[in-house]
This record gives structure tokens, C-alpha cells and sequence, in this order.
RNA sequence: GGUCCAUUCGUCUAGUGGUUAGGACGUCAGGUUUUCAUCCUGUUAACAGGGGUUCGAUUCCCCUAUGGACUACCA
């Protein structure tokens, strides 16, 4: 293509109408990598006051899993990703399940078939296997193409008499694309540039294989153009088989789609690309949601994130605004996103920048939103606490938290007296007259009416300076009988919080178990 | 092995034919604090290497290296 023609390709999509389709296969949990995927286009879409459309591909039978569509679907709701066109949703391009699509696609091989561009090939699985070894042993890798062509089982090397004879008795067979030999092809990729191949690297792919069905190579193409896709944004796994899109489009006569690549996630550490193993060996999901069939997986949802978080964590990874900005909602993404910061190398993954995320959004909550969430995660442990009474807690521990569930980390001696006493504390800050310091402390706080936490505050201070004790010995001694430890907000706060009867209990339990 | 893609602090990245190469996460240090954390301030650290082109290259070109993807009747 002229870069005239291109130029003026590009005129004739920005003119039309966007429609960007997602289209995982349903052969498991969806990974982030490909919620990510999912994520830019929808960006896209939405940008460009597009359509995004859901369409599974699920042509290879034997992988198909229970529960993966559903997965799918309930994945990028979590996330807040519209689906505007697809098996739930509908749409004037439907059905959007490939297996119920199959009619189409054996039409549109046949197309290609009278144009001579795809041919039957018979050739059995075994006997490929075979060539594949014996090419391994001698040092090649074996290819299917012009050069083998000749010497296979199909109908460009069989006389026409002996290859209908065998359609006729119904021998298995699959279609494949006759790769021309020595080509170069040029095409676009919105990422990545102008890229040129030769189809003398390239083979006949399978468009259809034996039991019916077409590959993701047919399917996708047919769909693409019946579905009037007109930008197919996906990961770089495709990059490769991206000619042999192109030639589909050309063997066809239609106009290809504009095509962008994205770069994929990585490992945190060492190298290839993210995998489920990498999330179970350090400890962080590679999946959004918990998938509950066969071999579990964790998920983000699970973990704690917060949908905005996450969403905004994996926007940010392989692309950027251009600014220094980096929490957007899902509509500031829209507004900011386009395709062309889109990064062209890949990203490693990092748990840690990923907890910054969402450390950021629990910070934007409410003491309100956040003391409903934390009471659902009291609930399950079988504490009841008023709303107004946590609203309070919250507000003491929320900064010092990045999950709702950490609140329970920083907070439990809220609910309950320690009931074991650290003894680095107890050594490095448990003194001689810590005992008789805590008696006096004990009766002092017995005498307050007024227990709020400023209440307290005034008068244990007063006593402090009126006696001209030290305020760390004092307050370091009597966090550890409260608390069992030395961590946790203001002791005022806390001691306001559990109350009077409670902190007094606290003390003499401390005094008992630490003594003296 | 072959084909294609990529390469800026440890990580995510900004950026330019002449910049003190900027920000964020992390690290470390200091400050704040009755503790722990948070927070604040500061610090740390990068243009993969070699050739060109040029008065000048991190930026443009080539090569090498490294990494990645693909190389199925899987997507």
C-alpha cells in the first residue's frame, strides 16, 4: 500500500463509525493481561463515541471450559467495562458465539475455495507429526508451504479425480491457505509502524479444520468484517499471524481493519511473560476475580482492590497521558486515552505499584463507605459494632491502610484485649516503676467522667507534667498493657474508643500477666 | 533454529538533534509522632554496546547483544 493509499485509509476510518470487539476464548479464567486488552479498547471505543463488542471465540471444542464465559462477562463488569454489543447484551451483528456462527464461515471458505486461494488438504494429524520429527531430527523446522506443498496429500498436489474421490467418500480433511511463495507483504499497525514480511516464511494455515469448525484465523477475519469492526486492538501474540490477516482480507476483496498490537505484561522479576505460576510464587493475582473450578486461582476482586484501583493500575501500564497524572477514573481515562501513547514495549508487573493504587483510592473514601465495608468484614468474624462507633475507628486507621482488610490488622485490639505481650516491647520499654506508674495512671483514669479521647487527653497530661514524669515511659507501658504491643493510633484515641471500663480491665490484665 | 517485535533509573514511564535527562513506585536518610504506620522533606539510580550521519547524538541510520512473541486441525 501507497503511503497515499494509507493516508487515505486511515481518512476513510476516521469517518466512520468505531466498533472495537473483545474476543477472549473461554478457556479459563480471563487473565489481566487480557482485562487489559479488554480495558484499551474500550477506552478506545468510548473516546471515539464507538461501540464495544463481546464476542467469544470459542471454534476450538475441545478447550471450551464451564464456568469461562460467565468469568469472562462478570470480569469486565467488575471492572466497569460496558459491553454495548454481545451474548447478553445482543446487537444488530449477532449471534456473537462463534460455534453458533459456523454456518458463516463454511460459506466464506468456500468463497476463497473457488478463487483457488485455499485448497483440501488430507494430510492426517500423525503424518504431520511425523514430518515435524523427522525435519527436528535433521535440524529444520518443517513448514507447510510452496515448497512441501507439492509432495503432501491435498488438491493442489493430487489429480483432480483422485482428490474428489476422496471428498466423495468422506475422508476427514482441512482447508488451508495457499501461502504464495515469495511475496512481500506490507502492512500497518497502528503501534508499531510499517512492517514487512515474506510469505516465504509464512505456511498454508488450517482456515478450517476436519471437525467442522473454522481456526481463530477464519472466524476472526470473517467476523471482523461482517461485525464492520473497524479497529482490532489486541495483543502482540497476534503480531505474527497479522499478514496472513492481511492476505485473508485481500483474498476476500474487503478493506482490513485498522490493526494496533499491544505490548504484553510481563514477570515482576526475571523474564517471559506473566504467567498464573509467577502470581502463586509471589504472592499477588494474575486473574481479577477468585475462579473457583479445578485448579483455584486468586483473584483482585478477592484480594481487596477496588475495582478503580485496579482498573486505573492497569491503564497505567503501557500507556500515559502525557502528564504527570496518575489516578483517573474510569471516565477521566476516557477523556485522556489515546492510541498513540500507547507504549510499544512490554510491561513487568508490579505488586507494589498496584497496592499504591489502591491505597490511593481507600484514602479518597469516606469514613462512611469505608466503616460499611469493614463492617461486612466484621460481620463474617462475628463481631457487631455500631456504624457510628466505626465510622470513629476508621478514621484513626484508615491512612495507615492500602485494603479494607488491613483495618483488621491495624485494629484488632479495638475489639479485643491482647492476650499475649511482646516481649521485645516489654524488654525495651517495660521499666522498673512501669507497674506503680500504671497503678497510679489506673486510678487517675477511674476518676474521669469525661472518656473522650480529649477528656483523657487533658487531664492524664496535667497529672504527666504536675508529677514531672516522662511521657514516653508513661505512654509507652500503658500502649502495652492496652494494645500488647507497640503500634496503633493515639492511645487517647484508642482508650476513648474501648472506653473506661474496658482500658481499666486492660491495665490490671497487664499488670497481672507482665507484673511487678 | 527461523520470522517478527522491542530496548531510558531496580520497576512503570516522560522527553529532546544542544536538557542539571523529568515524574511515580520502590530503596535509603532525616523530620513529625507517646509506639507502629501514615505523612513531609531529601536521597538514590537510567539513555544496552559498537559503528556511522552531524559542529553536536539518548534522540536519525546500520550492526551486535539482550529480551519477548510466534513457529498446532489453540486461540
Amino acid at each position: 500500500m501507497s503511503i497515499f493509499a494509507h493516508i487515505f485509509n486511515l481518512f476513510i476510518h476516521s469517518m466512520a463509525q468505531v466498533r472495537v470487539r473483545f474476543a477472549p476464548s473461554p478457556t479459563g479464567p480471563l487473565h489481566i493481561g487480557g482485562v487489559k486488552t479488554a480495558l484499551y479498547n474500550y477506552l478506545f471505543a468510548k473516546k471515539n463515541n464507538g461501540n464495544f463488542i463481546l464476542r467469544i471465540e470459542d471454534t476450538d471444542q475441545a478447550r471450551f471450559v464451564e464456568g469461562a464465559e460467565e468469568y469472562i462477562m462478570e470480569s469486565l463488569k467488575w471492572c466497569g467495562i460496558i459491553v454495548d454489543e454481545g451474548i447478553n447484551e445482543g446487537g444488530n451483528y449477532g449471534p456473537y458465539r462463534q460455534s453458533e456462527r459456523r454456518a458463516i464461515y463454511r460459506q466464506y471458505a468456500d468463497i476463497l475455495i473457488d478463487k483457488g486461494d485455499v485448497y483440501y488438504a488430507f494430510d492426517t494429524p500423525e503424518q504431520l507429526e511425523n514430518l515435524r520429527r523427522e525435519s527436528e531430527k535433521a535440524g529444520n523446522t518443517f513448514i507447510y508451504n510452496a515448497t512441501v506443498r507439492e509432495k503432501l496429500s491435498n488438491s493442489v498436489s493430487l489429480q483432480e479425480n483422485l482428490w474428489k474421490e476422496k471428498l466423495e467418500k468422506g475422508e476427514p480433511y482441512v482447508l488451508r491457505y495457499k501461502m504464495p511463495h515469495n511475496e512481500d507483504i506490507h502492512f500497518e499497525d497502528i503501534i508499531r509502524g510499517h512492517i514487512v514480511v515474506n510469505t516465504r516464511t509464512l505456511d498454508d494455515k488450517v482456515l478450517f479444520k476436519s471437525d467442522g469448525m473454522p481456526t481463530y484465523h477464519l472466524a476472526n477475519i470473517v467476523d471482523d468484517h461482517l461485525m464492520e469492526i473497524s479497529h482490532v486492538i489486541r495483543g502482540e501474540e497476534w503480531l505474527p499471524s497479522l499478514p496472513l490477516h492481511f492476505m485473508l482480507y485481500h483474498s476476500f476483496g474487503w478493506d482490513p481493519p485498522l490493526f494496533a498490537h499491544l505490548p504484553l505484561l510481563l514477570k515482576p522479576d526475571g523474564k517471559g511473560k506473566l504467567s498464573k505460576r509467577d502470581g502463586d510464587k509471589m504472592g499477588f493475582p494474575v486473574f481479577p476475580l477468585f475462579w473457583p473450578y479445578g485448579e483455584t486461582a486468586k483473584g483482585y476482586r478477592e484480594e481487596g482492590y477496588y475495582p478503580e484501583a485496579f482498573v486505573n493500575m492497569l491503564a497505567l501500564l503501557g500507556w500515559n497521558p502525557g502528564t504527570e497524572q496518575e489516578i483517573f477514573s474510569m471516565k477521566k481515562l476516557i477523556e485522556a486515552f489515546t492510541i498513540d501513547r500507547v507504549g510499544k514495549s512490554g510491561s513487568r508487573f508490579d505488586p507494589e505499584k498496584a497496592k499504591w493504587f489502591n491505597h490511593q483510592y481507600l484514602q479518597n473514601r469516606t469514613n462512611t463507605q469505608l466503616a460499611l465495608e469493614f463492617r461486612e468484614f466484621l460481620r463474617a468474624r462475628g463481631y457487631h459494632v455500631d456504624i457510628v462507633d466505626l465510622e470513629t475507628l476508621v478514621g484513626l486507621v484508615k491512612e495507615r491502610v492500602s485494603f479494607v482488610k488491613d483495618i483488621w490488622e491495624q485494629a484488632d485490639f479495638f475489639f479485643r484485649a491482647p492476650e499475649t505481650y511482646d516481649q521485645e516491647v516489654i524488654k525495651k520499654r517495660w521499666k522498673e516503676d512501669s507497674a506503680a506508674l500504671l497503678l497510679e495512671l489506673r486510678s487517675l483514669l477511674e476518676k474521669i467522667n469525661d472518656f473522650s479521647a480529649a477528656g483523657t487527653e487533658t487531664v492524664v497530661k496535667a497529672w504527666i507534667e504536675e508529677k514531672g514524669y516522662n511521657t514516653g515511659a508513661i505512654m509507652n507501658a500503658f500502649r502495652l498493657v492496652v494494645v500488647g504491643t507497640s503500634r496503633g493510633p493515639h492511645m487517647f484515641d484508642i482508650i476513648s474508643w474501648i472506653g473506661k471500663e474496658e482500658t481499666l480491665k486492660r491495665i490490671d490484665k497487664g499488670l497481672s500477666i507482665i507484673g511487678k
